[in-house]
DNA sequence: TCAATTCACATACGAACCGTATGTAAAAAC
DNA sequence: GTTTTTACATACGGTTCGTATGTGAATTGA
């Protein structure tokens, strides 16, 4: 194993970086998370994190898109397994709204993404999820299983619908009820999308 | 007018700092804004800040304590107007769509909030427009108008359906035709709680 | 009425943090 | 092998928050 290159050093370090801002968003929040003492953790300065990241939301942006990337493709996964379609597109939302029950998801993607990062649906990751959620909606749509309503529209809500159910769980003193009583609302509200229940 | 008591001058003050924070915070958001700029504007310092609200956090609970109480106000009033019941819930809704389209609002209520005060069900205010919902739906509910769901988490979850079309018609370039596209939507979802179409 | 006391708010101070500007040593380029 | 680039560290200034202390006006009580 000779000689590492300069560019795998840079991205051993773009790593670490991001799982400490990841410990230390999750743990303190953004606001109270000191770059000192995060950058420190990893064994480095905060001269890394500003010639890596520019500033501070720019790793708040990196480690929201990792988070937030990494349950897109577990809702994927699970709407691929029910087997797509409707059937898909519930489970997909079920899904996201249980991955809400992490305290690290809780803390940094739901409320400090939204206060710091802006409006989510313009972030990267988001925008993928909202682009697969339109096109399952446009096949459903074709085969009239759909009132006649702006599919883009639809998708929108429908992922607000979950990120929001999944806020409401994250900050419940009883995730456990919390998370049945939303995934029941959040079907109940999907099936008005239905032509005929 | 004689003889101002040092209670109405203190309630003065409160007044005074709370549309000052009110300002500030949503122009500039709830981290960025200086306790400095914001006390000098209303031509005060910093310690009749700490003396009046404890912190700063303090004066932004105060802050959204006012706007979540006007809020619920007016979708009650929309509410009442339209009659109650379900059309009183779809007015509710377009109201609540209507009210978030205000920067202020989104920024302090829907975005800072709940960062910086935690769940918005647990702040003083008790989240009024939230419970205004509820009530409503219970009426309903009572008729045998609602499927058997969770009312709460209905509630919540209709509110974040008109957040995310609020913000979605926020960042929007045309905002009239998406705000119809929205409300359309969102009727749509809020029709899946109904026993029959 | 007038001295004593309270208190609403201002002022002063220390600490922490962020962003930038500059320094440096190692890798890369030629 | 010299020059250039660059990834990161170090040093500095500015801003902000929270507290500790000061002060003058309103209130109290005899």
């Amino acid at each position: 194993m000779p000689a590492k290159t300069r560019a795998e050093k840079m991205e051993e370090t773009r790593i670490k970086l991001i799982a400490a801002g990841r410990k230390a968003f999750g743990e303190k929040g953004y606001a109270a998370a000191s770059m000192d003492e995060l950058t420190a953790g990893a064994g480095l300065t905060r001269g890394a994190l500003y010639h890596n990241f520019g500033d501070k939301r720019g790793l708040l942006a990196a480690v929201v898109d990792q988070i937030d990337s990494a349950m897109a493709q577990k809702a994927k996964d699970a709407g691929d397994a029910a087997g797509g379609g409707w059937d898909g597109l519930v489970a997909e939302g079920r899904t996201y709204i249980e991955l809400a029950l992490e305290p690290e998801v809780q803390r940094i993607v739901l409320l400090d993404g939204p206060a710091f990062l802006g409006d989510p649906s313009q972030w990267p990751s988001q925008n993928r999820c909202l682009q697969a959620t339109i096109k399952t909606l446009k096949g459903l749509s074709d085969q009239g299983a759909i009132k006649p309503v702006d599919i883009e529209a639809l998708a929108r809500l429908l992922n607000g619908v979950a990120l929001n159910a999944a806020l409401w769980v994250a900050t419940s003193d009883d995730p456990q009820t919390t998370l049945r009583k939303a995934i029941d609302a959040f079907e109940c509200l999907a099936s008005g999308v239905l032509t005929k229940s």
